[in-house]
DNA sequence: GCCAACGTTGGC
DNA sequence: GCCAACGTTGGC
């Protein structure tokens, strides 16, 4: 099983809409590197770091699995919508989305500050390429952040 | 709201 | 294939 951190920005969409939803689509990945970690790597049962991001105190909040994997992300062909490439079409899809569904919320919110005051999570790429919103997270990373969010 | 970082686009 | 211009992300 694979780790990854999922960031949202919460006016769009928070993990407190996300628990009522119970699962969700992540459509509207448009960018190339995050755009191959769901079809390439994201797996059936990988678990999923929430995010909120672009917010006063960025913060890690909940839990979600991966219930469906890779399949084209529909939105990118649909004129009307926000996420339409016209370089995508049913034919040649150009972008791809996975299915989730939410766990539970952190026991405790972990902060991006607490984050980036843990030397054992300096590697994290949350810290280093800050616009990738779709990453990686390495186990002994995960079970670090888990383990600070109960406490 | 500002702006640094960085990915993408497109002219050449 | 280079790189300037531009757009977006996201921390602050």
């Amino acid at each position: 099983m694979n780790y990854w951190l999922f960031k949202s920005e919460p006016s769009d969409y928070s993990f407190e809409n996300f628990i009522s939803d119970k699962e969700t689509c992540w459509e509207g990945i448009r960018n190339y590197q995050a755009r191959n970690f769901i079809r390439d790597n994201i797996k059936i049962n990988d678990e999923v770091l929430f995010y909120h991001s672009n917010i006063s105190e960025p913060h890690l909040v909940g839990l979600a699995k991966v219930i469906r994997e890779a399949y084209p992300d529909h939105y990118s062909w649909n004129k009307e919508h926000k996420y339409y490439d016209l370089k995508s079409s049913p034919d040649n899809p150009r972008w791809f989305m996975v299915d989730i569904k939410a766990i539970k919320e952190l026991k405790r919110i972990v902060y991006l500050k607490e984050i980036k005051q843990e030397p054992k999570l300096s590697k994290m790429i949350l810290l280093n390429n800050s616009r990738l919103s779709i990453q990686p997270v390495k186990k002994c990373e995960r079970d670090l952040i888990i383990k600070m969010s109960n406490n």
